[in-house]
DNA sequence: TTCATATCTCCATTTGTATGGAAATATGGA
DNA sequence: TCCATATTTCCATACAAATGGAGATATGAA
């Protein structure tokens, strides 16, 4: 995962109805779901979903194959993976272990450094 | 985290300056960054980079302390991992074994369901 | 071939965001 | 008190993204 990609996927999520969508085909899991019921769980207008759906596409997040008249579409598992590990990189100067690893929570620094928030 | 501080945080990270300076954050970990050092890092001019930390501050991504004149930025880990798990929630139909914990690569499963990319 | 279904593309309108110079504010030192 | 430093706020300009109706396209069934 590169800058520009990430760059790319975040601003394909940065928006309610792509997310929603997102979280939809994620929870699904590989089997996917055909667009006309996103469309119809989601309450979204057809060209709407439609242009939607692309960006997602277009940023890596969701793949889709065709069945009969329906296009199912799918999470793109990895690459939303690739996205996570990009911005957790090096997390606390690459000593993952001091703020657990995959979800870095900080608590577990020898000096947590609280701080008031702003 | 609900979806419209997700929404909040994925739009405050689709952009490049705000990227640049959050995964920055990530790495310097709890100790910090001076605003100062930042925008010399990154080049950015005072003004830009002073609105793009109000944008991560607002979205719960970034926190400061003063120090002497300068402004300490540093990451709020345990909102960036909030985000990462409401993306990940309920990942593969609340099957998370299915796909690895944490980084969900669809890999583990029994029926990989290979599609081709759109 | 003709029709119904599923989805997409086109497009005009509306709304929101990024940029950076200039001036304002806050802190600490002389 | 006055100045230098660090950072912010103000604001005009420029650019990008979301929406959804109408019509186009693709598939399968009769």
């Amino acid at each position: 995962m590169n800058k520009s990609d990430a760059l790319t996927a975040l601003a394909a999520l940065a928006q309610e109805a792509r997310l929603d969508v997102f979280r939809l085909l994620v929870q699904a899991g590989p089997e996917g779901l055909p667009a006309g019921q996103l469309g119809e769980r989601l309450g979204l207008p057809s060209a709407t979903l439609s242009f939607h759906l692309k960006e997602l596409r277009h940023a890596g997040l969701v793949r889709f194959e065709r069945e009969g008249r329906s296009l199912i579409y799918s999470a793109e598992l990895a690459n939303m993976n690739g996205l996570l590990a990009y911005l957790t990189e090096n997390c606390c100067q690459g000593n993952p272990a001091a703020c657990g690893v995959g979800l870095c929570d900080g608590t577990k620094l020898e000096t947590p450094q609280q701080r008031k928030p702003s």
